[in-house]
DNA sequence: TCAACCAATAAAATCGATTTTGTTGATCGA
DNA sequence: TCGATCAACAAAATCGATTTTATTGGTTGA
C-alpha cells in the first residue's frame, strides 16, 4: 500500500483516505464497526498520524463517527436516517434540476444522452467468486448519469450539498446488495432502467414536474428496499 | 494553550480545531492566508500532527483549502462564491422553514420569542481598544435566533446543510466589519432589526411567503454590503 | 452476592525527530 | 540579458516511540 500510494497517489494520507472511503462506501467496513488506528496503520503499512488525519476528514463527511478519547467507528445507519436522507436528497436534487433545466444547453443534453447510453449497456450486478456484488463500473456510470442530469446547475454550493448526500445514499444502497435475491431483483432493475430513461427524456424536454415525480420513486426505491430488509441487517436500527 | 486545552477541552486537537475555526470565522486569519503547520504548532504549543488533523477537518468544512505537498491555506473568498452561497442559503433555509412551520408547536414559538428578546437587547458592535468589532455575544445570539426560527425542522440532514452554509456566510459577514463606517451603519442595523421582528412574527403566523421575502432581503444584505466593498478588500476577487 | 477497588492491558493521543518535497536565490553558460 | 542548473533552505509529510486515557477482568470486603 505504501508503495502503491507513493506511485499513484500524491501522498500516503490521501491514499489512506481514498482506501478507507471506498471500504466505507461499499460497506466492506460495516456501519458501527470500530476503526482501530493502529490496526489500520499496520494493515496499510503507514504511520498512525496519517490514519488519524484520514479518519478526521471522513468524520467531517459523515462517513465516520468520532468520540473523543474513544476513537473512531464507521458512522452508524438507521431507518430514521435513511428516510430523512432520502427526503432531503429529493429536495436538494429538485433544486439542482430547477437551475439545470434553465441553464442546460445542447452540450448538456449531449452529455446526458451519452451518460445514459453508457449506463444502459452495463449490468448492475456481477458475481465475484460466488458473491453477488454491485458492478463497480455500473456504479460509476450510474453516478455519472445522475450527475450529468444536473451538471448544468451553476451553483457550486448546491452541487456540493448534492454530492455529499449522494455519497451517503450510496452507502445505504450497498447495504442492501447482499440481501437482494436473484428472483426478486429483476422487476426492480427493470423499474430502475425505465426511470432512468424517463428522467433523461424529461430533462431534454425541461419537464420538471415529471422529474420530481420520478425522483420520488427512484430515490424512494432504495429506501424502501433497505427498510424491507431491516430485520435481516444486524447493524440497522430504527 | 496546551494547558488551557487540557483543562477545558477534551483533547488538544479539539482545542486546536476550535481555536483555528474561531480565527477563520472572524477573519483574524485572512482568506487565502498560508497556514504553516510548524508555525501554528509552535504558537499553540502542541505537536504538528494535531495541527494537521484539525486543518484536515476544517478542509472538509470548506474553511481551509489544501494542496497536496503544499500545505494549507485559509479558504479563499470571492464575489461569485458569495452570490452562490447567498442564493443557496436562501433555498435551503426556505426548505427548513417549510417543515419548521408545519411541525412547530408552542414550545417552538416560545423558543423564538425568547431568542428574539435576547437578541434585541444586545448591540451588534463593540469597540475593543479603538477597533470596531462585532460583539461576540451578539453574534451568538444572532445565530441562536435564526436557529430558533427553524428549530422545529425535523430533518437532521437539512439542518446540517443549513448549518454549514451559515458558518460560511458568517465568515463573509466578518469580512465587511472593519469597513463599515459608523455613519453608514445605522440604517443597516435598523433594517436588520426590523427584519428580525418581521421574521419572528411571520413564523408565529406560519406565513411562509413573508418569510421567503424577508430572507431574500436579510441574507442579501450582507452579500450586497460585501460586494460594495469589493475594491477595498484586498483578498476578495471576482 | 455484589459493588467498589485496583492492576494489567489495549487503545488513543501526543510528541520529537527524520525523510521527502517544494521554493528560493545564486551561479553559470549561451 | 536571459533561461537553465543546482545548492541551501523552508516547509510538508511521515515515522517510531512515549504518554495519557479507557477498558477489562480479577480480587477484596461488606
Amino acid at each position: 500500500m505504501a508503495d502503491a500510494a507513493r506511485q499513484t497517489m500524491q501522498s500516503l494520507t490521501e491514499g489512506v483516505y481514498l482506501s478507507l472511503r471506498r471500504d466505507l462506501l461499499s460497506c466492506k467496513i460495516k456501519p458501527g464497526e470500530k476503526l482501530k488506528i493502529n490496526e489500520i496503520a499496520l494493515r496499510l503499512g503507514v504511520n498512525a498520524s496519517g490514519i488519524r488525519e484520514a479518519l478526521s476528514r471522513l468524520t467531517s463527511e459523515g462517513l465516520v463517527a468520532m468520540e473523543v478519547q474513544r476513537g473512531f467507528r464507521a458512522a452508524p445507519v438507521s431507518i430514521t436516517d435513511l428516510r430523512d436522507l432520502t427526503k432531503t436528497r429529493i429536495q436538494i436534487e429538485t433544486l439542482c434540476f430547477e437551475t439545470a433545466l434553465a441553464h442546460g444547453d445542447v452540450d448538456w443534453e449531449a452529455h446526458i444522452v451519452s451518460a445514459f447510453h453508457k449506463l444502459s449497456h452495463l449490468p448492475e450486478f456481477e458475481r465475484i467468486n460466488g458473491q453477488d456484488c454491485v458492478n463497480d463500473v455500473w456504479m460509476k456510470a450510474h453516478g455519472n448519469f445522475h450527475q450529468a442530469l444536473v451538471s448544468a446547475c451553476d451553483s457550486a454550493w448546491l452541487m456540493k450539498m448534492r454530492s455529499s448526500l449522494y455519497v451517503q445514499s450510496e452507502r445505504y444502497r450497498q447495504l442492501s446488495v447482499p440481501f437482494r435475491l436473484e428472483a426478486e431483483r429483476a422487476p426492480y432493475i427493470k423499474a430502475q432502467e425505465d426511470e432512468h430513461r424517463i428522467l433523461m427524456e424529461a430533462a431534454l424536454k425541461r419537464d420538471l414536474a415529471t422529474i420530481t415525480d420520478i425522483l420520488d420513486a427512484h430515490f424512494g426505491r432504495t429506501a424502501q428496499f433497505v427498510e424491507a430488509l431491516a430485520s435481516d441487517i444486524a447493524f440497522l436500527s430504527e
